[in-house]
DNA sequence: ATAAATCATGCAATATCGTGCATAGTCAAG
DNA sequence: CTTGACTATGCACGATATTGCATGATTTAT
């Protein structure tokens, strides 16, 4: 990684988190933690931020977040959306499902990596506004409890495209009955989606873990990884390890 | 390899990796890393990359801020946007265009009210969640300066739908030339909407009247109403006065 | 007050840079 | 065909930048 990618990537940590942790993005970034002093003693002394004992602060305080559903556990979220950004490459074509923990997803993309990303969420199309990406927005009548596209037209335009990667949400997952979600129609679209997908990938908080819901999505056997964070109980997660499925701590 | 075919490739590789390693590329064509380093200094003086220890970056091309757009006149807006919300009635067909204007008329929008609300615009979809209203999102490519969908999805989409009122955002309205924006394919998709919509009203401040944009949306004999801020200088409103429209002050 | 974490500084190893110079190839005028 | 100017390339070498580690100072937490 180049110096100034480093600093720019420190930049804008600081513009989606409101701090930097030098510790923590030394770990992070797999260098000592002397670098990464040493770029918030030269960004500071650039006015690019404030700097604080053990990290950085913006300069002009960050302004409260709008989002008011994400409530419950914003930081784990985060971590996990940039564990997946890790595993997209430039020039693919990435299918992106809706909620919030894929939210942390695309604002942990790199904003000018070449990109072409498909969603059939308005939330994660609008919050790529910025971003270099060509991005595709899946139609349809809008499901209003997740606010993503379903029906026909949202079908027949997901059967059009392969994608190299797919980013499934879903609310719950089972050694044995694979991956659920609360609607019909919602299992119906994701389930396309994943069929088509090179890859699917899905990012899970703990408390999913172990649970299903009504609607069938897909199994396990056809997932290519799973994110869920680090330092749960190792019961929990172990019968997913036995499984073809990269799992990934975050 | 020639020097302009190893540029070429340098540019390519910029674009979709989006970072050069000087040392890696200098491997990877059997050059000297001093070749390379020339090649970066002499595109970096063109200003075709920006120079970096250690290779190079893309330039990048500064997005146009859309930030400002909102801060505006942000009252001046709310105040269009809520005499345009008195137009609609419970269970009409509306198609809402995109742009921060309309998204003040969404937001005057009763939240009990039950309607079919079509739009191309992510943003505006987004804004609708907490609304009873059906919501149907025209998908397509996402045109990136203006953030809504064109291209041949979203007009086989728009094909099949007959609103009843359509919000139209224009940059620009002339008495004699109509209305325009700055877009070639927006331009086409808001006509195509137009087209269809038996009522089609358009939300503009006063800096919009008298002037156009390069591309056409439709003549002033086909628009149903004109949502314009009160107060202005009489001489700028009177054009369009003495046309069938409904002039509505807000 | 004491321990742990964080920090600044100096130093050494390595990487990268710019410059000057030599070699080889290209091209056009003689 | 020969010659000379020009360009592209690689190499050498000293300068500069970056990084990690050691050390002692400072801050924070308990």
């Amino acid at each position: 990684m180049l110096t100034s990618q480093r600093r720019a990537l420190i930049s804008a940590r600081l513009a989606s988190d409101g701090q930097i942790v030098a510790g923590e993005l030394a770990q992070e970034l797999e260098l000592s933690e002397d670098t990464i002093r040493r770029d918030l003693r030269d960004m500071a002394a650039a006015g690019l931020l404030k700097r604080v004992h053990g990290g950085a602060l913006p300069v002009t305080p960050p302004l409260p977040d709008i989002e008011t559903r994400q409530t419950m556990s914003p930081d784990i979220k985060k971590r996990l959306g940039r564990k997946a950004a890790e595993l997209v490459r430039a020039g693919q074509l990435v299918f992106i499902d809706g909620g919030t923990t894929n939210a942390e997803l695309v604002r942990a993309l790199p904003r000018e990596m070449p990109l072409t990303i498909a969603t059939h969420s308005p939330a994660i199309a609008a919050l790529l506004e910025k971003n270099r990406a060509e991005v595709i927005l899946i139609g349809g009548r809008l499901y209003k409890h997740s606010m993503v596209s379903t029906g026909a037209t949202a079908l027949a335009a997901i059967g059009m495209m392969r994608p190299d990667i797919f980013f499934l949400g879903a609310t719950a997952i089972h050694p044995a009955r694979g991956l659920s979600t609360g609607d019909y129609e919602e299992a119906a679209v994701k389930r396309a989606i994943a069929a088509r997908s090179a890859e699917t990938v899905a990012l899970l908080t703990e408390e999913k873990l172990g649970t299903v819901s009504p609607h069938h999505i897909t199994g396990i056997e056809d997932m290519s990884a799973l994110i869920i964070p680090a330092g749960m109980a190792p019961e929990t997660s172990a019968p997913y390890r036995q499984t073809a499925m990269r799992i990934i701590e975050a």
